[in-house]
DNA sequence: CGGCGCGTCTAACATATGTTAGTGGCCTGC
DNA sequence: GCAGGCCACTAACATATGTTAGACGCGCCG
């Protein structure tokens, strides 16, 4: 599979992308499996469709606002996230795209890109050709439906960030935030022995997502410290007592199930 | 078109729902074809899909949390809203249905409907048999593209929830909240010529939209009427000056384009 | 016709969160 | 090995929004 030429989707504006040829691409067929059952001859060609694999650096744009969708992205390593820039110059993330997610869902109804969407950590990205996509869907609408529930999961990923926001103050936000990425983390098989997983973001970052500032996601981390509930730091998570925090979020994780 | 049965679709607790034979269905193919086009044969056959139609007192569920989807719901008059209850019995809203739009997605990958959604006024109904639908998608593949961009419109206006409720303050949300609600009812045919449309719901119900308290809601109401952006009363919201409003609320309406 | 419930609206006060400012650690590049 | 920059962290103070309480008007129902 994939050809070894580098090209970068939307242009060579983001430099520092490097060709990246022999990735685990499972992690992509996992996730999708696991959203709706693929017969094992699906996720070999589900697994061949998945064509160039190249790293991004951090803090780079993968995908970007109002740009037709002309390939389906898939994130292979690292984390990301949808966001805006406001008039104000603020920023807000809407989403998180971990591996094995699609970066964005556009292409299944060729519609443009409605929001950038950016490296946080350096990133693995894969690409699947849509005509590709759309001859292996017709002989195989399973994967389409599968694709069709990532979707759907996404949008209610959306929606909890909207209760998020609009009803829970941010010490349940931000045990909300990490019990959804530590669940959506264990469904790829991205959380080790000792309850640690991948959260390449500062602190500053996790505000634009919560709606918070610097200063208070800090002072609220500090408070999940003292309870024992979670460490941080270097860029990874752990979660000491995942039954306590998960009490703080009222977290019910069926939202993130496929059916 | 369509049987007399009265059938309501959760079971006959949400009592005083009526069947209503001669309804206009004309909003829900104009805004589907809107979202993709679509050809005539195309439009009357979706037109015909629509079977029953029934009318839904104020403030009564019409789809609720975790029930798999067994049909395709429309909304053909009135709102509608998403919305989930918390722990703290606080309620938060997620999203707005229109007359023309699905009531929920989870048909189009057989998911189970992942929240409740509740009617905010009197509102109608139309029932579109899953079966059916397949049939006719399979021979007329952009109807299922039409849909596909209508739940990718819905996702869009989550994730500019979540920008209001993460980077806006008061005045903004409202404002932004009324441009959405123009725009979109402007789209169906919904404006009146006084630039006036339904908006039958409490201010406390807006507070549980936007993450605000009904006495907040007030205050900010008063602000947009005092700058003679809008008026508002009996259910109706008026648009006094488009331009301004839009101006507050930094408002960029191509997140309900279709592509 | 009178009372009750609901929705709007206002005032006074409470508080969660934002802002500004600054320290100290750590890494990176020269 | 030093300088600069970024990030975590803290303190003091500022403010947008929440809360509680109550008045007023209106429609509905007995």
């Amino acid at each position: 599979m994939s050809s070894f030429t580098s090209v970068d989707p939307v242009g060579s504006a983001y430099a520092p992308n490097t060709v990246h040829p022999h990735i685990e691409h499972g992690v992509f067929v996992r996730r999708l499996s696991a959203l709706y059952p693929l017969q094992p001859h699906e996720s070999k060609t589900l697994e061949a469709l998945v064509e160039t694999a190249y790293t991004v650096a951090a803090h780079r744009d993968i995908l970007h606002e109002q740009q037709p969708a002309k390939e389906a992205l898939v994130l292979l390593e690292g984390l990301a996230c949808h966001y805006k820039v406001l008039d104000s110059a603020r920023r807000q993330m809407t989403g998180f795209v971990l591996p094995g997610d699609f970066c964005d869902f556009g292409f299944l109804s060729s519609s443009v890109t409605r929001q950038s969407v950016m490296s946080l950590g350096k990133v693995v990205v894969g690409r699947i050709d849509l005509r590709q996509l759309s001859a292996v869907a017709d002989k195989m609408p399973n994967i389409l439906v599968a694709a069709m529930r990532a979707a759907s999961v996404d949008q209610a990923c959306a929606r909890e960030l909207v209760i998020s926001l609009g009803a829970r103050d941010a010490l349940q936000r931000l045990a909300h935030f990490l019990c959804e990425l530590h669940h959506r983390s264990r469904i790829v098989g991205l959380v080790n022995a000792n309850a640690e997983f991948d959260l390449s973001m500062t602190q500053a970052e996790m505000g634009e997502a919560l709606g918070l500032s610097t200063v208070h996601i800090n002072r609220t981390i500090q408070q999940l410290r003292k309870r024992k509930l979670i460490a941080m730091g270097q860029g990874i998570a752990t979660i000491l007592d995942a039954a306590g925090l998960e009490a703080v979020a009222s977290f019910d994780g069926r939202y993130l199930r496929p059916n």
